[in-house]
DNA sequence: TCTTTGTTTGTAGATTTCTTTCATAAAGCG
DNA sequence: CGCTTTATGAAAGAAATCTACAAACAAAGA
């Protein structure tokens, strides 16, 4: 809300930049402000403080109030949150949490609740599943194998691309492919992806929307993150692949119903054993 | 906020309860609402609703609206957004995210910095480092294993039990070893740091408080996530395992600052060529 | 330079929203 | 049962917000 403001503020008028100047000034008291006070405060008249307002897509002061107390609320670092070269442990952690808080928050209002409503569908369909990734997604998909594997259908997951091209190869119509990456442009991702197509299998791609692979997919759950490419790693993308995977298990868990307790049952009867007392 | 309310039912009065419960049941509604239209939405008096707003320390109904503004923007669905056998898709995604960020939120505030910081100097000074963890957090270490390899430091993972135990005995002063566990009471790990321990090396434990593996550990970084267990997946305390190495590996790559810079380079361009265009 | 046109700004009043006061009703208590 | 206390809502009053309109201003063209 701040940043929009911020970088809107050319195209203001300018009253409307004064009010723009007291908002960004002091953000927080304007909250316990009423519309005359503070138009006398930027020194302006109230109805120029309420189309300003209504040019942040508010349908008035009040509503303005209430939008702008809950970006101060969520965000303390709304703006930039890269980290940089000279911060300590303290600010990296908190930048970091920051960022990984918004990451959700994107995730949760760009992804479709359809897309996974079927990609769910496409799980519980599946003869049997295998996860393809590599690198920082090779983890992921040894993860998605970790939770997958306690419903009681054979999954497999590779990280070594000749694996996985075999796999696919050898793969049938009835049986789902899970091909996880961040950029959606690695060669062997694709290749994979399209053995499996060919041999008639299914194929969910846990990746950028828009690219080689989601095109190649039959289904795309997109996961967007705007990295800071600049750490060269892609944390949040991994975090929110992950996210995903929760989600999508958990869906699967419940359609599935009661039908796989026993099984969990004797899973976790058989890992008591490897714990030591508290 | 929402906390707040429900905590305090039982000392309000008959309609004011009425109101509370309009409030729980759907307070971001609540938000857009007049109080005269809240306050024939929850059948009172206009009056009632103002003085329920007072009873939560705001001064009018206004200020109650910001405030609940606020709370709902920092953590969403305060209460126990526990996985209902009834939820569809689109209520477990919601639920699943929102607990997300409540986590993330908690670490935050749990998480002390100084141990973060002393944890950073542990890595800056091993000579080689080792990630253990099996079942979810061995997906964990490997995914560290993967972040950590970009420096110039010699770093293995191992998920399997065995080799833990060997390469532990094998370790020497000034190694790292870094345990991850969700419980903290995994035999096997315990195992394995305390060889690494008796071996002369760190021990880096990535799990909950007082536990036998943190007794164990030189260091520990507390995750404590209440996980809800009855989805037999730590998958919270899996994301806020890995929340924190990336800050760890982060807080490295700080301090390492860009003596490491040229190595990365060579990184990056042997990866150029397994990508395909957009 | 003057007009014309369009935009910006503020005044004043209308309207909505909120708060206070007070009378009534309900509940508790001896 | 009657008294006290508390809870509730009607209505009036106060405050805040919004709308319509006109004055001021700026920009462009004659």
């Amino acid at each position: 809300m701040l940043a929009q403001i911020e970088s809107s503020l050319d195209q203001l008028s300018r009253s409307e930049r004064k009010v723009a100047a007291f908002v960004l000034g002091d953000a927080s008291r304007v909250l316990s402000m009423s519309i005359a006070r503070l138009a006398q405060e930027a020194d302006v008249s109230e109805p120029t403080v309420n189309r300003f307002c209504r040019t942040f897509s508010a349908t008035g002061f009040p509503d303005f109030k209430l939008k702008l107390a809950q970006s101060l609320a969520s965000g303390p670092t709304l703006m930039t949150a890269m980290v940089a070269d000279t911060d300590a442990i303290p600010e990296i952690f908190a930048k970091l949490t920051d960022k990984a808080i918004r990451s959700v928050h994107d995730l949760k209002s760009s992804i479709d609740v359809l897309t996974l409503e079927r990609a769910v569908d496409l799980f519980c369909q599946a003869r049997q599943v295998a996860f393809f990734g590599m690198g920082a997604s090779g983890s992921v998909a040894r993860d998605a194998q970790h939770k997958f594997f306690r419903f009681n259908v054979p999954v497999v997951a590779y990280e070594d691309g000749l694996m996985q091209r075999m796999h696919a190869a050898a793969m049938k119509t009835g049986d789902l492919a899970v091909v996880i990456s961040h950029t959606g442009r690695t060669r062997a991702m694709v290749e994979a992806a399209t053995f499996a197509r060919e041999a008639g299998a299914s194929v969910l791609a846990i990746t950028r929307s828009d690219t080689p692979l989601s095109r190649v997919a039959t289904l795309t759950v997109s996961v967007d993150v705007d990295e800071n490419t600049e750490l060269y790693i892609p944390m949040m993308s991994r975090l929110m692949q992950l996210l995903v995977l929760d989600v999508l298990v958990t869906g699967v868990a419940q359609k599935r119903g009661t039908d796989f307790q026993p099984h969990l049952a004797r899973i976790k009867h058989a890992l008591n054993g490897t714990r030591l007392p508290d």
